[in-house]
DNA sequence: GTAGCTGCAAACGATTTGCAGTGTT
DNA sequence: AACACTGCAAATCGTTTGCAGCTAC
């Protein structure tokens, strides 16, 4: 997307802009799939041949420390990552390994409102979000919510 | 706990009965930590000390995939294991990266009324929980829920 | 008796690290 | 010029595997 949106994100949280930043926070920004790195690499590296895989987890980790992005522990045990950092919920999918991306305002309401009800003694709560597991009926088509 | 339980539990997934599973399922149905297979194994091992890492990993597999206990991702990246099947909710402990469970029928029928009301087409939800994440304020105390 | 289980050691995949060289500021 | 960043290869960590011997049924 818009590279100047890009490079002022970087360079918002003091971190030096390098080609391999740029290109790996444009990957993930473009990206629906929540990549694995690897993933992130096999993509970029086609038009940037040079790039390194340990650059590419250097650099997510940077990301995430400076919470430029998130970090997404998969029930298959790789992490995936993900650009969005506004609150939204996942869907895992089982079969197909996907993870989806899942918002309402109404879910969101619903949720804000029940943890506003409870009191969490010496909790400090800092993300919470609905993780929907399912499978796909048919592997091939799409899901849709209504 | 009871002994007759955990082999009544195993048998009935046609598995044989060896002292290593009845120890695995055992500490972890003990444990309140939502152990990994490395702390399950550290345990055992002190009244077991025959026992190898390779047998506690292959009985966790073997009970998860009986559906016996489940595997729960974290998202420092390592796998925990949760002797609990019934339907709960897991709040994640940043600073001391803690699991703890948590339970609220009120909440269990908040979300269920909600999925009820959309519709999820070619998805079929396997799973449903609110994943919480937080830092104890005082990492050395507990937290309490009202 | 036999299939299923265990223990060992080696293999594996994902991620991290140390370090010398390079690029951004 | 200084320091942060990159690329490479080696190291590490959690987990899995192959296989020979053992055990529950």
């Amino acid at each position: 997307m818009n590279l100047e949106i890009i490079t002022k994100a970087i360079a918002s949280k003091g971190l030096k802009i390098t080609h391999q930043r740029i290109v790996v926070y444009q990957a993930l920004l473009a990206s629906v799939i929540h990549p694995t790195a690897e993933q992130i690499y096999d993509q970029i590296k086609e038009s940037n041949p040079a790039i390194s895989l340990a650059t590419v987890y250097k650099t997510l980790e940077t990301f995430v420390e400076n919470r430029l992005i998130n970090k997404v522990p998969s029930p298959n045990g790789t992490m995936r990552y993900d650009a969005r950092t506004d609150y939204h919920n996942h869907i895992y999918i089982s079969n197909t390994n996907e993870i989806m991306d899942y918002d309402d305002i109404e879910l969101k309401e619903i949720l804000l409102n029940y943890l506003k009800k409870k009191q969490f003694e010496n909790l400090n709560i800092t993300d919470f979000k609905l993780q929907i597991k399912g499978e796909k009926i048919d592997p091939i088509k799409g899901i849709t919510i209504s």
